[in-house]
DNA sequence: CGGGCCGTTGACTCTTGTCAATCGCGGTGG
DNA sequence: CCACCGCGATTGACAAGAGTCAACGGCCCG
């Protein structure tokens, strides 16, 4: 599904810092052009990252093709840190993106290392908890509609503004939603009449308008 | 929603464990008869739990009632740890039930604390993030049938019988699955109707018959 | 023995999915 | 610079899976 990683040997810029924290903090950058992919699911974890730049999607697929996006990761946010030695979804850039790769830690030696970065660590898993606790309930229990007000407000506020470029195609909104790319496209249109929002005839950014009457969509 | 927590003095029986130790590992225990509250979205996280005994659901709801159920926690689970302050989700008793209540730690001296129990409360959050990576790809994707059979699978496994005492209604389950009760039911018909599972008179627990057939459909 | 609650079943509705055609932006090559 | 082309997005017509509403069944408990 993607080459293999070839990881080039680490720059080490700061020779001062102590080692326990030089391991954590240091990695190497890596581009990804659209489409091109980062990990799969059931691959060894040797790493784990942070987005410098565009947009990762992490995703699982059945056997059948059907796909699920869990989540999508903007600069700064971290994935990919595992319990196990394997990762348990697939990751892929969904625009033109750039990642810092760490070398994977332990449960263990990333408890026991204090310092900044450690704490970041736990608090991006945290956020990916709490933000996967919040889709389960959009998943289960949300119309189209409601669906698709919500996710244009979640993309606003992590960007914030108002005017959102979107940096996924319909299709990765749409396994985001659990909808097919036909449902957004008549959600979004739907939205459009109603004037919540208005979308450029280039079909790549979408401006919020009413941002109350999208929240009282969102539930 | 439920009554405020009235934690009585902690028994201390160990004395002699180191401080950082004794204060994670020892809470007290509470009692919760069925349906029972625990604590509520919003509340503030002074505790967090392990269940001891029956099970615990955990759940959001929309303003206008729609409930979706994150998981159900049984004997062993770790649960409602939480990087701010405040509880992100719901939690009452699905059956009688027991749980012991440890003081709230913050994440950071979490990741301070080396010992046995800060490693477990640690894979208790990977664990959930995993399962909840797992159950958007059920709520998003997967059919009715799919869902039911997916459910019952992961009861048996948790459970290690084929025999399963379901602890909780088709009310917690529909609202698990992302489904109303009347689907849930037709589904565990269809199921039984195939010879994939059997159900006994009380309808409180399930037989799974045909484990191979049950793993075709959860795909 | 009676009643309430949970679960099941049936008939019908409706949201969303499927299949297919068309649009139109944006890139390419003449 | 302009015509062509490909792909993502939109729209329409129709199908199907799941929800809604309502009635009934049968444990279980008083």
């Amino acid at each position: 599904m993607h080459a293999a990683l070839a990881v080039s040997p680490a720059l080490r810029p700061f020779p001062a810092v102590p080692v326990a924290l030089e391991m954590l903090a240091v990695g190497t950058t890596r581009a990804l052009s659209k489409d091109q992919g980062l990990f799969c699911e059931g691959d060894r974890a040797t790493h784990f990252y942070r987005v410098v730049k565009g947009t990762i999607r992490s995703f699982k697929v059945l056997s059948d093709g059907r796909r699920q996006i869990d989540a999508f990761y903007m600069p700064g946010d971290i994935f990919g840190v595992e319990a196990s030695d394997e990762h348990r979804f697939s990751a892929e850039a969904a625009s033109d993106a750039a990642v810092v790769a760490y070398r994977r830690r332990s449960l263990q030696s990333l408890a026991e290392a204090d310092g900044k970065f450690a704490q970041e660590v736990l608090s991006s898993m945290m956020l990916a908890l709490a933000r996967a606790q919040d889709h389960m309930l959009l998943l289960g229990r949300k119309s189209a509609l409601e669906k698709v007000a919500a996710f244009l407000l979640g993309m606003a506020e992590r960007i914030g503004d108002a005017a959102v470029e979107l940096p996924m195609t319909r299709m990765d909104i749409a396994d985001h939603l659990g909808l097919t790319i036909e449902t957004v496209s008549r959600s979004l249109t739907q939205l459009e009449r109603k004037g919540m929002i208005e979308i450029p005839a280039n079909r790549r950014s979408v401006a919020l308008c009413n941002f109350s009457a999208l929240r009282r969509l969102d539930a």
